[in-house]
DNA sequence: GTATTATTTGCGTAATTACGTAAATAGTCA
DNA sequence: TGACTATTTACGTAATTACGCAAATAATAC
């Protein structure tokens, strides 16, 4: 576990890359529901038709999303499901990052306004 | 779940943003093992210290590091031992992914070769 | 075939970022 | 106090990237 080669730690690092970005996390949350094509997708990311078209080509090459073509549409739909999990850790992770920081505003709240005395 | 806020989808793209570099994840990786400072990090990252620091700086503003100044040192530990559990989901999924890939490979391998057919 | 709609891609731009280098800061010891 | 070491930060640069806009491609209906 220790020796991960370069290579490895690049993929992983895309591989979180392609997640750190909000329009394409609000993408993948759009998807949770079901399947989309990339018009519907737009409008409910409200963004343009091109920059979502973008972002699934990208999400895609990760394998984080599969393409089907019907008729004149395209609509993704979500392949890897553990990104959910993922998210989900992360939500955990930065909820309990905001109750330490609130916790410290309770503990030196009053001090930090005083501070000038 | 659904309406996710612009903030909160910012946050975890951000969180994620601090995962998604190679060098990071290297740093996370040796912090595996035990709490290091930036000098030894740096050696066993073959990296300079400025960098590491940075590197480190950024981690611990997510909360990934914890900061603990001893002697004329500054040790780092893993602040949110879960990143390991993303970790390792995310070497699950590239691992399916290239098993998928090879395949793929098996499957049209032969095809490709002949292409130009 | 043409027309129409949906998606993708090329190009330019503004913003972000990782890194090297050097200077600044913090902490320990004599 | 000053000398010394470890860490952090300021600054400049090269590379990456998200986006708007317009053109190109794909797929269906007439």
């Amino acid at each position: 576990m220790e020796g991960l080669s370069d290579q490895a730690l690049a993929q992983v690092a895309q591989y979180f890359q392609a997640l750190a970005e909000p329009t394409r996390l609000r993408i993948l949350n759009t998807l949770r529901v079901g399947e989309r094509n990339v018009g519907e997708l737009a409008e409910e990311c409200t963004c343009s038709t091109a920059n979502v078209s973008r972002h699934l080509s990208l999400l895609a090459k990760h394998g984080l999303v599969t393409r089907e073509g019907r008729g004149t549409a395209v609509y993704y739909r979500i392949a890897d499901p553990t990104i959910y999990v993922l998210c989900d850790l992360v939500c955990g992770n930065i909820a309990r990052q905001f109750e330490q920081q609130a916790s410290m505003q309770r503990a030196f709240g009053k001090v930090r306004q005083k501070k000038r005395s």
